[in-house]
DNA sequence: CTAGGGTTAG
């Protein structure tokens, strides 16, 4: 029925002075719920003269439908009859609402008890699922998904696609294939649609399309948004807009999702001129002040660098739209204009995790890890509930940029008296922090009391060994992680070839290097060739390094490899490449005047000062400007920070003569100091 | 007899 006709049909019985049948009211309530008009599905269940269950079951209905749990709740506890359906209604309402999830499990329980009663039905379980999912339980969910089976409950459409997503949001993607090659009959479309989704989560994306292309002619709009958003996920932006053309060209007709993904292609693109275009779209089709389009829309503009343009759409929506101003806060962040992104953060009434996370991570970008820390006091002071996790995996990542070992320990201690839940998250970013931070005993430890490691885990703690030197253990962590299951990614090997660079494992770099693509099907990068052009370079083995360098493209060739590639060169003194390659890397615009100190430092740690001031003159020349590097410490609950020849400091005296006498020692022990040492990770470069 | 509850895409 279309709510024109409802409202027809409605006013005749005022008109006529008559009570509509109970089935009739049903049925008008049911549709003005639908259409959001929930006082008029009050008013007419208030009228009512007589109410069957159905009459209840709808109105409990409208209100879990526009979020008002707590009237759908005093309905419910008032309700004179129920059925299976009524609290089916309100469980769903629970399962989905923030804040009432311990009400849903609680209910749950209660029917299942109550067995004989009411009893439960795949309506139930499926909603249950449902939840697991969201909270990604995956115990909760095995014992679901067990139950129904022995209950005969796991065969329709809407089990099969609730139970693939709750074990793709658990982590379990084979679980979820195995769900779907269980399936009898024709596909159900959501569950391939589920499906679909589930492989783009864990990055499988041939086999995505290959099910998404199967009996292609019945997918719907669903499906390939579903597959659009799927490639942007995994950065496939071109093939997301060619396949969003050709659901234009099969006339599938698309929603407010598909602008959402398409942004979002866009915006990975960089492509402002296409973003433009989609932005025009999007105003035609009166979307724009769609809450998800709206904070794309600022998210592109952000990320294509014109904060006007994304000030302007994050005002049309109003300052009402919080994912918008949370889209402006990250922006503000990456262009380091933090006092804006506070400023927006104030002007926010209601600051939820994700906000406040975004802010913290932006003052952890920026390094102003004093602010993190006098936030992480206000958030405990203003919000009641104990810190959200991924704000002090944040603020471990603060400590662990700024070597910061006392309050890394501190929010250590302050996890370990909450008694919080170590997932691998926080396992890993506190090997990290203790790692940067110089404690491998504290970092260790940590890695053998985890009790779920992933692969992140496993690397942090690689790297850990391999920056510290301990190459041999890092190694051994290589073959437990292996014989654990847990695959290597590109990041493990970046760790162990580095920790083999450092160690000069020559034959042991070259293998991991070689059955990288056959052994762990990762494809070499550009910071796997960095390694090991390093690795040749130290090994005295220039013609392998040139060989290895003269593969990478050199549209790809960065100032890290071209760094790498010309110490190799000077270590190998062969002037002549030496020469070309400085060259490339003082053509390269970027950090320019970082470059210039870069290669005149290179030559004066040589000794070769004519070389080390043929550079400064050509920094000179090029107006190349650098801020100085410096040096800090953590110290009595505040950060000292000093530059080369620095006498601001309150205790500089004293300083400079400690240094002097240590300087002595020094020599003393026929060393003398480095000119100015980059190499032990405390030098800030704010260029 | 016909109504009401559960699934996938941001």
């Amino acid at each position: 029925m279309f709510l024109k006709d409802g409202i027809k049909c409605h006013a005749q019985f005022l008109k006529s002075g008559l009570v509509p049948p109970i089935f009739t009211s049903n049925q008008l309530i049911h549709l003005y719920a639908n259409h959001c008009l929930i006082h008029e599905a009050q008013k007419l269940f208030d009228e009512m003269p007589e109410r069957n269950v159905v009459s209840w079951n709808v109105i409990i209905s409208a209100y879990v439908k526009s979020n008002h749990l707590p009237q759908a709740k005093a309905l419910f506890d008032s309700a004179s009859v129920r059925d299976l359906v009524t609290y089916n209604t309100i469980l769903s309402g629970y399962a989905n609402a923030d804040g009432y999830q311990s009400c849903a499990i609680e209910l749950f329980l209660g029917m299942q008890r109550k067995r004989g009663e009411m009893g439960i039905d795949e309506v139930t379980l499926t909603t249950m699922v449902n939840l697991f999912a969201k909270l990604c339980s995956l115990t909760g969910g095995r014992q679901l998904h067990s139950y129904m089976i022995k209950t005969g409950n796991d065969r329709s459409g809407f089990a099969v696609s609730s139970l693939i997503d709750m074990y793709s949001k658990c982590g379990c993607f084979g679980d979820a294939c195995l769900v779907f090659k269980g399936c009898e009959g024709p596909v159900d479309l959501v569950s391939k649609n589920a499906i679909v989704a589930a492989c783009c989560k864990v990055g499988e994306v041939d086999l995505a399309l290959r099910l998404f292309w199967r009996a292609n002619e019945s997918n719907d709009t669903v499906s390939w948004n579903t597959m659009i958003s799927g490639l942007v996920q995994n950065s496939y932006e071109e093939k997301a807009l060619e396949l969003f053309i050709r659901m234009w060209k099969n006339r599938v007709k698309f929603n407010e999702h598909t602008f959402a993904s398409i942004l979002g292609a866009c915006c990975g693109l960089r492509n402002l001129k296409l973003g433009k275009e989609v932005h025009a779209w999007i105003l035609k089709n009166d979307l724009i002040s769609n809450a998800f389009i709206n904070s794309g829309i600022v998210d592109l503009y952000c990320k294509c660098g014109n904060m006007k343009y994304a000030e302007s759409a994050c005002s049309i929506s109003g300052f009402e739209n919080p994912f918008s101003i949370t889209s402006m806060i990250v922006g503000c962040s990456m262009q380091g204009n933090m006092i804006q992104a506070r400023r927006l953060f104030n002007s926010l009434a209601e600051k939820n995790h994700v906000v406040w996370t975004a802010l913290f991570s932006g003052y952890v970008k920026s390094q102003q890890s004093e602010v993190v820390f006098d936030l992480l006091k206000e958030f405990r002071e203003k919000e009641a509930t104990t810190a959200d996790v991924l704000i002090l995996v944040s603020v471990l990542n603060a400590c662990a940029s700024q070597s910061a070992l006392n309050p890394g320990k501190q929010i250590h201690g302050y996890l370990f008296r909450m008694g919080f839940q170590m997932d691998e998250k926080m396992t890993s970013a506190l090997i990290d922090m203790y790692s940067k931070c110089g404690s491998v005993a504290y970092a260790e430890n940590i890695f053998r009391r985890a009790v779920k490691r992933d692969s992140v885990t496993y690397n942090v703690m690689i790297a850990c060994y391999a920056h510290h030197g301990q190459d041999v253990h890092a190694m051994h962590l290589f073959r437990e992680m292996l014989e654990k299951g847990v695959r290597p990614d590109s990041v493990t090997l970046i760790a162990l070839l580095s920790a083999c660079r450092h160690a000069g494992f020559l034959d042991m770099g070259e293998k991991l290097f070689y059955s990288m693509k056959e052994g762990y099907n990762i494809s070499p990068e550009i910071e796997h060739y960095g390694c090991m052009v390093d690795l040749y370079g130290r090994a005295m083995q220039l013609e392998k390094a040139v060989e290895l360098f003269k593969q990478i493209p050199e549209s790809q060739q960065d100032v890290v490899l071209l760094g790498a590639f010309l110490n190799a060169c000077r270590l190998n003194r062969n002037v002549e490449l030496a020469r070309e390659v400085e060259e490339r890397i003082l053509k390269t615009e970027r950090d320019k005047g970082a470059r210039f100190v870069q290669l005149a430092n290179a030559y004066a740690a040589e000794g070769n000062w004519d070389e080390m001031g043929r550079i400064r003159k050509l920094m000179k020349g090029n107006e190349a400007k650098k801020f100085a590097g410096c040096s800090w410490l953590y110290l009595d609950h505040r950060v000292h920070i000093f530059t080369s020849g620095d006498t601001s400091h309150f205790q500089a005296k004293t300083i400079y003569s400690i240094l002097a006498s240590l300087t002595g020692e020094l020599c003393h022990i026929g060393r003398g100091p480095c000119v100015e040492d980059n190499s032990h990770g405390i030098l800030l470069d704010k260029t």
